[in-house]
DNA sequence: GCCTTACAGTTTACGCTGTCAACCTGGAAT
DNA sequence: ATTCCAGGTTGACAGCGTAAACTGTAAGGC
């Protein structure tokens, strides 16, 4: 006889199933459309039982921005092997890191938006892993280590200004959006190249 | 007989206690810190009596925001009517907006780091006429309108990518934090004035 | 002096949230 | 046959924003 089947489909066991249905939701509604309740009825179980598979309810969410991540990375990555000079290359790169926000606001705003307190039990060793496409844009300087790490930074924060800001529509809605793109991501190669004060540096 | 004073001391109105309470939550606890229960019990009122003088929670948040913005405006405008050429102003200004978002972390949240669903009640041009400060950034490049508009809003993006990591404690605590802050202001100088591909400028 | 009106607050309640403790239940192992 | 346990459920708790109904008090008009 077969092995006795829960209501559920067995082929998709409940973990999964919650995972679907969060991505789901968070892909139709946002962070704000995730809630354990409405997760648990869309799957057909309680929301107690949420907390069979997941920690809680962070948990459950940390798998998603991993998930994020991945995508982010293997978006980046790909870019990054491509052929062309440092200048361009970072270009690229910093634009398949604008296309995967603006893509995937959704993810982009728990990977990146969301507030530091509730990020707190996300494992630093863990960020610090998933975030290894945000490395790529130091290592493209080929600077010493640490100006590198700052011009990285520098290049990060600028491409992140400008994601959260027309993902929260802070940014006026009048201005082209592509031709802004196009000029902070030149600018984001100027962030990482050009002379600054501080030192080392190629024009 | 004196004119029968509720339980409440009348110099302080219940409207301006609950926003005077709600500023000290806010500053101690972020946003996250603010509910209208909190608020109430702190002021000796109950949480309906909220809705007598605000429309919502919102509404009351929206009255901290407006705070945010007129000492943002303050503390931008002041600079802004410095002396020294155009491209020095702006990094003063940056420097003014920057020092601002970190000396004032919650302010900085709930005026540019809250998702757009949780600000859609906000009245548009209430927010424009809040950041009169950020077209400080467009107006000192002195180009021509559209340009300018798309350059101060690479100017802010720059900058709000900044803050808003450093806020939510995303960037490598290993770096230098205000080399990093300077290179980032230099580098905003260069979005706001180098040669960028899509036309006029200066070097 | 009495009645009306308006205001300013409270009580109560609804539906939502994340999460915990206790309970149940069906199948596998002893 | 009995025990054990993984995987679920039920019920509850404390908190949230907010709407409706109620209460007490002050001021104004007659």
């Amino acid at each position: 006889m077969p092995p006795s089947r829960p209501t559920r489909d067995p082929a998709t066991p409940l973990r999964e199933a919650i995972l679907q249905e969060a991505r789901t939701l968070l892909e139709s509604g946002g962070y704000a459309a995730l809630s354990t309740r409405r997760i648990a009825s869309a799957v057909g179980c309680t929301a107690t039982s949420l907390y069979l598979h997941f920690k809680s309810k962070d948990s459950l969410i940390y798998a998603l921005i991993d998930e994020g991540f991945e995508e982010l990375n293997r978006r980046v990555l790909d870019v990054s092997r491509g052929e062309g000079d440092a200048l361009h290359l970072l270009r690229d790169v910093a634009g398949a890191y604008v296309a995967f926000g603006l893509e995937r606001p959704e993810y982009y705003e728990i990977m990146f938006m969301l507030r530091a307190e509730q990020m707190e039990r996300y494992p630093v060793d863990a960020y610090r892993r998933a975030r290894r496409s945000l490395e790529v844009f130091a290592e493209l300087t080929a600077l010493p280590a640490e100006e590198a790490a700052r011009r990285g930074a520098i290049v990060w924060s600028t491409l992140h200004g400008l994601v959260s800001l027309l993902i929260a529509q802070r940014i006026d809605i009048s201005l082209d959006r592509s031709a802004l793109i196009q000029d902070l991501i030149h600018s984001a190669g100027l962030g990482a190249f050009a002379a600054l004060p501080s030192g080392a540096n190629r024009t």
